[in-house]
RNA sequence: GGGGGAAUUCCCGAGCGGCCAAAGGGGGCAGACUGUAAAUCUGUUGUCACUGACUUCGGUGGUUCGAAUCCACCUUCCCCCA
């Protein structure tokens, strides 16, 4: 169930809380992406909590393949099997329809994907993911969609709408029945639409119009951040966004920057997820208050400086810029795992900031002063 | 003491007369990364007045139109015999 707490005035944007039964996910809130079960880079569900972490993201088709979603079934489930105690949300596969184009075939019953693993031939229709979800008993399902690159050709878009809309359609039939099934890991699992339509309003808002008529706990936007202009992706949201239903969540799904995050929020979105914080922080490059910082620059050689003097993440309340330095082109594995928790540390802070700010009616001018503290770009 | 082998740009290492500022790897430097096939990928790595010129392949001298590549000697290192 979804609260709206507030609106905001001057802009689209939403301050809610969505009541799960693995408890409440105060919105704005970014989720962090542990695709196989963790946060790559060392991270457990102890260091998720200690990082303010609110919602855990995990992935369909990694677990489907390894270790297997009923093993994760048998093994209580992915929250006991993690031991994360909080919210998760699995994503349906429908983005590896994207990334692993190479190794796949769209039909109308679903995708024949060859296993990046092993190239071993598998098929993952609506059913299949509904049943993978349901075995790994995530608080919020993720309905199976194509998820297209940009750009995309409007025929071929049109088309493959209609069937993403048809195929939520049998997401929301089959996971209903496998919620009311006896012995399933969570009776009652959430779902959530995805709209798609590329850059394209017309097909965007038609396709919003038709999901939003099979009932859904929240609705996401997908098939963004996938080759378009961030400009084109805002109009995008722009112009979906008032088809979307109020009363229910958004998810803007992978995005995305800490800019990107904003401008989504002050168009009307309320979650989020992005591989970046981690991602990048494994290769050096970690997210602050004041814009990017490549830590493998030689500047930060001799720098005793924390990353950020005002962070109280673990890397930056015992650690020099130096050494996390070193320890990452060492490929000591704590470097790296010293920089991820510093960048999903700020990404937390960074949207709960977001909440306090609309809690405290001074949302606006905290957009207005991070466009600021992002355009001086000064992480010095 | 006698015999054999080797010295290449930051490191390792290819090259064995012109197409060589010199493969490849490592390291260095920089960039990318947006529902994670990503501890990955890309660029760059002698100097400069940079679509060209200059200096460089242990040292010195030589052969040649032309040498990292051939010859002589020297230096250093390695191996074998005594």
């Amino acid at each position: 169930m979804f609260i709206l707490k507030k609106k905001e005035k001057k802009s689209r944007a939403r301050r809610g809380v969505l009541k799960t039964p693995h408890g409440e996910i105060e919105t704005p809130v970014f989720m962090n992406v542990a695709t196989c079960g963790a946060i790559k880079g060392g991270l457990s569900a102890y260091d998720l909590k200690a990082n303010d972490c609110r919602v855990m993201l995990s992935n369909t088709y990694h677990l489907h393949l390894r270790p297997g979603d009923e093993l994760v079934r048998d093994m209580g489930g992915i929250r006991k099997f993690t031991g994360w105690d909080g919210p998760v949300l699995t994503d349906s596969g429908g983005f590896q329809v994207f990334s692993l184009a190479k190794l796949r075939r769209i039909k109308e019953e679903g995708v024949y994907f060859a296993s990046h693993i092993d190239g071993k031939r598998i098929f993952m229709g609506p059913e299949e993911s509904m049943r993978i979800q349901s075995n790994l008993g995530s608080t919020i399902a993720m309905a199976f969609d194509e998820c297209i690159e940009n750009p995309a050709e409007y025929n071929y878009t049109k088309r493959s709408c209609e069937r993403t809309a048809r195929w939520l359609q049998r997401c929301r039939a089959e996971l209903d029945r496998l919620k009311a099934e006896e012995g399933a890991v969570n009776p009652e699992q959430f779902l959530f639409g995805i709209n798609q339509g590329s850059t394209y309003a017309d097909l965007r808002i038609e396709h919003m119009k038709r999901i939003r008529e099979i009932p859904c706990e929240g609705y996401a936007i997908g098939g963004l951040a996938v080759g378009e202009t961030v400009e084109e992706m805002y109009e995008t949201i722009e112009q979906v966004e008032p088809y979307m239903p109020e009363d229910k969540p958004r998810y803007l799904m992978g995005v995305g920057t800490p800019q990107n995050i904003i401008e989504a929020v002050h168009r009307g979105i309320d979650f989020f997820d992005c591989v970046m914080p981690s991602r990048n922080a494994r290769h050096g490059n970690v997210f602050t208050w004041n814009g990017k910082m490549n830590l493998l620059n030689e500047k930060y050689a001799r720098d005793d400086r924390p990353i950020d003097g005002n962070c109280t993440c673990e890397a930056c309340r015992n650690h020099s810029r130096a050494y996390i330095r070193h320890l990452i082109k060492a490929k000591e594995a704590l470097g790296m795992r010293l920089a991820v928790t510093h960048s999903i540390h700020f990404y937390n802070e960074f949207t709960r900031s977001i909440r306090e700010a609309m809690d405290e009616d001074r949302f606006e001018s905290f957009y207005n002063e991070y466009h600021d503290l992002v355009a001086e770009r000064n992480p010095d």
